[in-house]
DNA sequence: TCTGGGGTCCTAGGACCC
DNA sequence: TCTGGGGTCCTAGGACCC
């Protein structure tokens, strides 16, 4: 997709840093040092203890001996045995990032945390003015807020496009904020690593070097054509936008999962077969633990094998319908696993569930049964007497409605818009209509009495504006003008304050 | 004492359908 | 009856990210 040109800089990147990028210092081993006076300058490491467990985080005490994330933790005591070893502990760290991201949901409705310890933030759409002094202020100020409520350090990058600001983080850490000015871009990004650029990985960069490409501006005159040789269609394409400075993706709040897995490593390989199913089972009744707590249920069931020489593969199966029932994964898991050789040793096993949805096919069959119970009541015709019963034909508890991206909604009080998005039992919702100016985004529960399904308003030129609350007002200079109006959330931005 | 656990997105072939 | 093309679903694998 082509962007047009916007406020006379790059095609694709804001006029002014409104995208901030923040990304907590070392984590999960600066949360132990905040809840551990002692380990207080001291090297950290948190990650697996055991055997075959590998660095999470290293505080930055640690990473003066080389220790890193993804290192085998049994490297890492060879090359720093003084530093406290840790096992994880999600629920402290989790707190804490509540804690942070509850500071980001000040600054705007619209958030978008990548991990417990990572989010992107649209200044834009929180109202904040568009200048690089305005947004500078408001990153300066919650770095100083994050470490009131958590004692904690986060690094902060203001750029025009979500990549910049995540590489500014980057170049800020520890400790920092970055601002890239607009217009400089291409002078800070041209000299780096192509590592830099978000997707490029191992393989990537090796693919890249081959062919003599080592930095970011050798990726932009390599050009679309070339990348896309190298590195196939979707990836060579997005490459070459990324490392032009072509970056239009949207900040959006509130993704829903689309899989949920489990798995573990053993520290001693299983041969034994009937340990192997055994294990299976056990897996399969977390993965379906954690589908519930989400209110979720999944139709594609798989299963993830690692033996012991590292070589991994999965196999699924996809059902006639969504379950969250312990017995049908369990099921499904233990045939998928019928089919292969684990006789020579399994280092990990898992077991995931996709094709998420928010109701599972007994639903369906409870409420075609509850329908035909209806039927039977209105017509006492003993022909019709065959309604399903066995499945347990109590109504089904009721299930949070769902709201797609896109669809049409009202708001008692903010009047039309359309769903941005939504998951985790909230909903974004921009309030605009096809006559008004780009409108502004609120967030709300997803069962907020105060909104409803909305019908599809008429496109402008379509004749007379429908009665109802007027749209929020919001300025016009600094709408992303010319941008066509996409039925996605891709015109981010654009409020007044 | 090599290499965690939880995800996302993309590719590619075959089935199947129109 | 020598020959199509597109779209979607399913499966398996791989790169990448935190």
């Amino acid at each position: 997709m082509r962007l047009s040109v916007v406020c006379g800089s790059i095609k694709g990147v804001r006029g002014a840093p409104t995208i901030l990028h923040l990304d907590m210092d070392a984590f999960y081993a600066s949360a132990e040092q905040a809840a551990k006076p002692s380990l207080r300058g001291k090297p950290v490491v948190v990650g697996g203890i055991g055997p075959r467990g590998v660095v999470a985080t290293a505080s930055y005490e640690a990473r003066v001996f080389g220790v890193r994330s993804a290192m085998a933790t049994a490297q890492a005591r060879r090359l720093c045995p003084n530093a406290a070893y840790l096992t994880p502990r999600f629920t402290l760290y989790r707190q804490v990032s509540e804690a942070v991201m509850e500071l980001l949901g000040r600054l705007s409705p619209l958030v978008e945390p990548l991990s417990l310890d990572e989010a992107f933030v649209d200044l834009e759409a929180g109202g904040v003015e568009p200048t690089s002094a305005a947004v500078r202020a408001v990153g300066e100020q919650l770095r100083r807020d994050i470490r009131a409520v958590t004692g904690l350090s986060g690094s902060v990058g203001l750029a025009g496009s979500k990549m910049l600001a995540k590489i500014a983080s980057e170049e800020a850490k520890p400790d920092g904020l970055l601002l890239i000015e607009p217009g400089t871009e291409s002078g800070l990004l041209g000299p780096m690593s192509a590592r830099v650029i978000p997707g490029v990985g191992p393989a990537t960069a090796e693919a890249l070097r081959r062919a003599g490409i080592t930095t970011v501006a050798e990726i932009g005159e390599a050009g679309e054509a070339e990348l896309v040789r190298l590195l196939g269609k979707a990836h060579g394409a997005g490459l070459y936008s990324m490392a032009t400075g072509h970056d239009d993706r949207p900040v959006v709040a509130e993704r829903d999962a689309k899989s949920v897995s489990v798995e573990d490593t053993f520290e001693e390989d299983l041969t034994d077969r009937t340990r192997v199913q055994l294990e299976i089972a056990r897996l399969a009744d977390r993965c379906v633990q954690r589908l519930r707590a989400a209110g979720r249920s999944g139709r594609t069931v798989v299963i993830k094998v690692r033996r012991y020489d590292f070589s991994t593969l999965t196999r699924s199966e996809t059902l006639r319908g969504p379950t969250d029932d312990p017995g049908v994964v369990r099921e499904a898991a233990a045939r998928l696993i019928e089919t292969v050789d684990t006789t020579a040793g399994v280092r990990l096993l898992g077991v995931g569930v996709t094709g998420l949805a928010d109701y599972t096919q007994e639903d369906l069959f409870a409420q075609a049964a509850n329908e035909a119970a209806e039927a039977l009541a209105r017509t006492p015709d003993p022909e019709d007497a065959a309604a399903p019963e066995a499945t347990g034909a109590e109504p089904v508890a009721e299930r949070p409605r769902r709201w797609f991206p896109g669809l049409d909604v009202r708001h008692r009080e903010y009047g039309t818009g359309w769903v941005q998005g939504s998951g985790v039992g909230r909903v974004t919702v921009r309030f605009e209509q096809p006559w008004s100016a780009p409108g502004r985004v609120r967030t709300f529960a997803v069962d907020d009495p105060a909104l409803e399904p909305g019908e599809p308003l008429p496109l402008v030129g379509a004749g007379d504006q429908p009665p109802g609350p007027p749209a929020e007002p919001s300025s016009p200079e600094d709408g992303e003008a010319g941008e066509p109006a996409l039925p996605g959330p891709s015109g981010v931005g654009s409020v007044s304050p």
